[in-house]
DNA sequence: TCAATAGTTCTGATATTCCGAACTATGGTA
DNA sequence: TACCATAGTTCGGAATATCAGAACTATTGA
């Protein structure tokens, strides 16, 4: 368990930002980080669009998107908490993080291949 | 050979488009290909950002972006003509590319580890 | 100290990516 | 027609990334 990593507002790359955000599951959850405005702890997406997801993968995704700038996680008591860092990533790429998050809520409703990005 | 598939607008998806956009050289080409605003041959990818690519993994990537929607090839004779489909994805999913594009001309001053994304 | 909860890391199976080599398609030349 | 050159595509194998089950670590509470 080392410390977790996150980078700073200026080292966030465009890359790892579309590489994160381009798994539905993960976009998936990102959006219900960032659209509830509020921390919530990993076991909040255990399942994700009617799909469940293994606690080892689950733990991977939140790594990437941690990683990629996109959230930020403390530690509290025996959970983690993730918090949106959404507004620090607009200040470096101005409406981008947005412009993703639209276009995964447009077609929300009419999923491609049996899985719902966003919660359905 | 098979005759080259367009997703129709309606079919393309933000997570293809994000994976195809993830690769800072497919954005580069994508950068190019749409900010000329003008029809390229895939040959004009040779090198990109002074990283010469392989034909093989050029055409690999033109495939994708091809895929995802983002741009139609025809062929003209020996050579591919590749065309921005910008306009159509940006009526589909306003805002997306341009925040990419945007993201990724924000950070072509500063490369990340020796790769420059858009011509250097 | 022991058990329970919340996440992380390890490990092997599967899937992607990369790039050289071989191939296909078109056009030009004779 | 044959033949060559150019432009891209496909094949195949090595390197790499992803997925998920099993084992592990960290914290809290009894």
């Amino acid at each position: 368990m080392r410390p977790l990593f996150h980078p700073a507002v200026e080292d966030v790359r465009p890359e790892a930002i579309l590489h994160a955000l381009s798994d539905p599951v993960r976009a998936a959850i990102f959006t219900q980080i960032s659209g509830l405005g509020c921390v919530q702890a990993c076991s909040a997406f255990a399942v994700v669009g009617n799909k469940a997801i293994p606690k080892s993968s689950l733990s991977h995704h939140i790594k990437v998107l941690r990683e990629a700038g996109l959230i930020r996680c403390e530690r509290h008591g025996v959970e983690m908490r993730n918090h949106s860092r959404c507004a620090e990533v607009d200040g470096r790429f101005p409406g981008l993080v947005a412009a993703i998050l639209n276009a995964y809520a447009s077609v929300a409703d009419k999923p491609a291949a049996g899985d719902s990005p966003a919660t359905a």
